[in-house]
DNA sequence: CGAGATCCATGCCGTCAGGGTATCAATGAC
DNA sequence: GTCATTGATACCCTGACGGCATGGATCTCG
């Protein structure tokens, strides 16, 4: 729970040079206190992280793990304390959050020529949790396919997409040329993201082994084709949205232009 | 740049409640200690974080930027806190990474159902350094499409796949059905992805505004198709690959394991 | 096999960061 | 003008972190 960073440091010089001495050497401190302050974190942790002989110092399964992880936590500090300074000399910046399949070039294109001073960036979303960057604060604005958890964040609709009926190619309706809402009406639908069941591919992946059928944006389908799957028209489904979405609670100018800027970009 | 969680977990407190009393309160430490150490912490980074009167607290623009950061960083030590103590438990875990528009369902399937016991995840990479989530220890393996940094890490061709030629809808050798290698020879060729030019999406865009015409891979032309855009085949061009990496120095069991399956799952 | 080298752990000590209490200063409410 | 609220300052104490000296274990080498 409370992890110190300074410990974490220590035990990630330890872990490269698997070497107490040689540790201690490069982070400018005596050996022992090294190997106290290791001991510590350990005890801190409730897990050993090193085995240690008198010849030799390894990694455990947990200290292997928390040598990964560490690499990604204080690159993490790194860049955040860059992005203060950042911020403090006046930078302003914007990273949106993107869904698998969407385009957000056009957008972020306008939006930079418009504000050439702002720091633009973006980040993909994973399917299952399109909403975890705008929550974590890795991304202020996302183009999101709906649904995803829209507790707390404002949403504009910026696009339609006719969804596409998918399914197995052996599946008694895969003969049709397309289909109504009525056809796919006594299937099975495969709809909710869920962390287990479907990252995108794996929803195809569930519906080319008879679990159901999906409804799917088109351009979605068109990419993700396989040959064991048909995609159909339905031509009376209400088409897919796609959405921008910001926390509920945010009222900068900048994200206010984002969004006018990208509500305005879509209509061509 | 030495960073101490703690205070960044006091300023949260403050900058949450616009108010140093309670957020003393909610820390379970007197108030005084809650100014000194946000003071202390402003000097360390060298900014000023709130803007402080006897009846309001707000934050400067390095304070909301520090706050977003702070929410990220604060997850990541949570999750690996309980990941270390998972590994200790014995618990494996396995992340893969994959680039936009590659497909890796059918491996992780195949991987889990031989290993039920190891936890897996996938991450996104970003197109223009595909290479980061492996050399932070976000992944441990990637599926990846060449060109990439490969420094340091260990490849696998595992497949190939047609590149097509992406121009502008008014080029001169739009009208053409097919093209050689020699047509597209005296063309400008955007290949080389950087941080500013190209994301995958901006790639195209250049493309799009006449900068120079582009080799993408069959899949990737079909889903970013733009009526902008013309794609044609280039017969004789040497195809794209794609790679699984893992970083040059790994040996786990668990990975050759992930490596042997992940190519006798790929023909099929 | 014994001497020396290597390497991590332990004991003991000093310093300073971090936490507590008491109190002041500034501001807004009435 | 009085009082409540809130952040800052002053002063003290405890304990974590660092240093040094040294012990104990193991490997190497003659």
């Amino acid at each position: 729970m409370d992890l110190d960073l300074r410990k974490l440091r220590y035990f990630v010089a330890v872990a490269e040079r698997r070497n107490f001495g040689r540790a201690a050497e490069q982070l400018y401190i005596a050996q022992p206190v090294l190997s106290r302050q290791i001991r510590a974190f350990e005890q801190e942790l409730g897990c050993t992280l090193l085995v240690r002989t008198t010849r030799s110092v390894e990694l455990t399964a947990a200290g292997k793990q928390l040598y990964e992880e560490a690499q990604g936590i204080l690159a993490a500090v790194a860049t955040a304390v860059r992005r203060v300074h950042d911020a403090d000399r006046g930078v302003q910046r914007l990273t949106v959050a993107f869904s698998p399949g969407l385009h957000v070039s056009d957008v972020i294109r306008a939006f930079t020529s418009r504000h050439p001073d702002v720091e633009t960036d973006v980040v993909p979303t994973r399917w299952w949790e399109q909403d975890a960057p705008l929550r974590d604060g890795r991304a202020q604005v996302g183009y999101l396919r709906r649904p995803f958890d829209d507790a707390g964040l404002r949403t504009i609709s910026i696009g339609h997409e006719p969804r596409v009926a998918c399914m197995p190619a052996a599946h008694p309706l895969a003969g049709r040329d397309e289909l109504t809402s009525a056809d796919v009406a006594g299937e099975r639908l495969l709809d909710t993201p869920t962390r287990r069941t479907s990252s995108l591919e794996e929803k195809f992946e569930l519906i080319a082994s008879g679990h159901g059928i999906g409804l799917v944006p088109l351009s979605i389908a068109r990419s993700y084709s396989r040959p064991d799957l048909v995609h159909l028209p339905v031509t009376d489904a209400p088409e897919i949205e796609t959405c921008l979405a910001v926390l509920a609670d945010r009222r900068e100018k900048l994200l206010r232009d984002f969004l006018e800027i990208a509500t305005a970009t879509l209509r061509h």
